[in-house]
RNA sequence: GCGCCCGUAGCUCAGUCGGAUAGAGCAACAGCCUUCUAAGCUGUGGGCCAGUGGUUCGAAUCCACUCGGGCGUACCA
């Protein structure tokens, strides 16, 4: 909103300011920012200091000569003046402000809705774990960012499919099932043998107990069908934990795509195939390579096809993201770990040098998740067994603060889990410092209603003129800008940054400048500020995936 | 060894396409409830931006090297 207001007010005075001071080559460089410390004004330019080199002139005076060119109503903007080493601080006018405010108005309650996506598809893989296990913190990291990028394309008028890529076959799942057959004959036996690396948690023995109660011991002969009873039992305990989890978290995907299908309709056979015919696979030591250095020369070469007949997981990866392409998909997100960071470029080269176009991949990975409790770092791994899960922290600190808590950073830094912070001081959490600014617009807006106070559409917007209420308006009317740079750069924390500073310029506004206790125009415009706050934070929580409570 | 990410206040983190006095939250300290919710507001203290050197009018930001932490470097996913 501001950004528009800028473009289309700013920009044009400036250019023609710059072009009659002889400065019209360099009018492209010019832009607008806002100022680090706002008693420097509400916004600033930087291009007499970028002219320094090509004009030969100290900054201020290239700054003095753009200013004395410069013509504008003062209503529209208030004051124009040069400080530090050449920086141009312009403040706004009353008129200024009521723009902003009337656009504001004009949106509505879907302020910060728009369309810039126009409809493109977009597919967001994300969460996408395997059924051997609960999820763990660092698959709610994933979920959490995966959600919230979904929402922000979802905002930003793109169609958007939602995905989670599972395999329910093949080795880690032959592993699970005899993890909890082996659990199980050791309720019979305690001497009976575990096997090596197989899965530890606790979970396995209750899915064993659970086998005993129904089964007796008649499952202990460790036959391929009883071994597949464990399994299914495994495999269907499991997928039931997550999307339990999933649920809690209020994330529903749209499609559940299975790794089976792609060897069930052939994609993979043809993956191979293309691949073939492109001369870039070779047979070595009786397995199949994939010759990635052909590509590009810093790859290396894979093994696509084990010695034993089996694909590696690159070789469906491929064929999956090929699938994706294949769907029409204009923009294809995945979210990974870190861990995957090896196998990124493979499968982008890959699915390049089979035709298709690789700047539409966007990979995001994600930084670990450190879990901290009592200063001390708390290990997490499925198959030692030894974790905290995610369900378990949705029941110690809820939803909403699981969310808030998880995309609070950049994806690209390790995110510390304090464990007993969020335990103990969960009300310290800024979540609920957002969140309580929307219910204390809530009961003003009740309390209005009740004393049959009008809400009028014709508001004397000039009235707002204290500083808590400017703040509030400039930041306000940035709304749109932070959801499209967060889009842009897929950072999550960026909203969660704003709201918390959105919420805290409410907060001050509400201890400065009292609504209801004033009468007239300036309450009524008043309850108009707070009635265009609610949209943005009600919205803002809304892409984050965390509730808007009416009263706290 | 090589590749990627990170190192900023006591703690957790922003700022990194070069720009003004390096910011925020938490923690600490001092104030503010006869008022639309004090889960709030206002103020104070706190920094050799890991280190060294370079590039220039100007570097937390760019380049080189060094030191610390994480991840990867599979015929595991």
């Amino acid at each position: 909103m501001i950004n528009q207001m800028i473009e289309s007010i700013l920009q044009p005075i400036f250019s023609e300011a710059m072009l009659n001071a002889g400065y019209a080559d360099y009018i492209h460089l010019l832009h607008f920012e806002k100022p680090k410390i706002s008693s420097h004004g509400d916004c600033a330019t930087t291009i007499a200091l970028s002219l320094t080199k090509s004009a030969k002139k100290p900054p201020r005076a290239i700054a003095e000569e753009i200013i004395q060119q410069l013509q504008f109503d003062t209503v529209l903007i208030a004051s124009v003046e040069i400080a530090g080493p050449g920086f141009i601080n312009i403040r706004f006018g009353e008129l200024f402000y009521t723009k902003l405010l009337e656009s504001i108005a004009l949106a509505g309650e879907s302020y910060g809705k728009s369309s810039v996506g126009n409809g493109k598809k977009v597919n967001v893989e994300y969460v996408s774990a395997n059924p051997t296990g609960e999820l763990h913190l660092g698959h709610g990291r994933n979920a959490c960012i995966g959600d919230v990028i979904a929402n922000l394309y979802h905002w930003s008028g793109y169609d958007v499919t939602r995905e989670y890529y599972f395999n329910n076959a093949g080795n880690q799942m032959t592993l699970l099932g005899l993890s909890v057959h082996a659990r199980y004959c050791q309720i019979f036996d305690t001497t009976y043998p575990f096997p090596e690396n197989g899965y530890k948690g606790e979970y396995i023995s209750d899915i064993a107990q659970q086998l005993s109660e129904a089964h007796g011991n008649s499952l202990v002969e460790p036959t391929d069908s009883h071994i597949a009873v464990c399994k299914y039992a495994a495999e269907k305990w499991c997928t039931d934990s997550i999307q339990k989890t999933m649920a809690t978290l209020n994330i529903a995907h749209d499609v559940y795509f299975n790794e089976q299908t792609l060897y069930e309709d052939g994609s993979i056979d043809k993956t191979i195939q293309d691949l073939r015919e492109k001369q870039l696979v070779y047979e070595k030591e009786g397995a199949l390579w994939i010759a990635l250095s052909k590509i590009q020369e810093k790859l290396t070469d894979r093994v696509i096809v084990k010695s034993t007949g089996e694909p590696t997981y690159r070789l469906p990866d491929i064929a999956y993201h090929r699938n994706k392409f294949e769907r029409g998909y204009d923009t294809i997100v995945d979210v990974f770990g870190v861990d995957h960071i090896a196998t990124v470029p493979d499968i982008i080269a890959a699915t390049k040098a089979l035709g298709y176009d690789d700047e539409k991949i966007h990979v995001l990975l994600y930084q670990f998740v450190t879990l901290m409790e009592n200063g001390e770092q708390v290990k997490m791994s499925k198959r030692s067994g030894k974790s905290y899960t995610l369900n378990e922290l949705l029941n110690d600190v809820g939803g909403d603060v699981v969310r808030f808590f998880f995309i609070m950073r950049s994806i690209n830094t390790h995110l510390e889990f304090d464990l007993a912070l969020a335990k103990e001081q969960s009300e310290k959490n800024p979540v609920l410092y957002v969140q309580y600014a929307h219910a204390r617009i809530c009961r003003i807006m009740e309390t209005a209603k009740e004393r049959e106070i009008p809400l009028t559409n014709n508001n004397n917007y000039s009235l707002l003129e204290k500083d808590e209420e400017k703040n509030l308006i400039k930041t306000l009317a940035r709304f749109e800008e932070h959801i499209q740079r967060a889009l842009a750069s897929h950072e999550p924390y960026i909203i969660t940054e704003y709201l918390r500073e959105l919420a805290s310029d409410f907060h001050a506004f509400y201890h400065h400048c009292p609504v209801l206790r004033t009468e007239g125009e300036l309450r009524d415009v008043r309850i108009a500020l707070c009635k265009f706050s609610q949209s943005a934070l009600r919205n803002g929580l809304h892409i984050l995936g965390v509730s808007a409570p009416n009263s706290m």
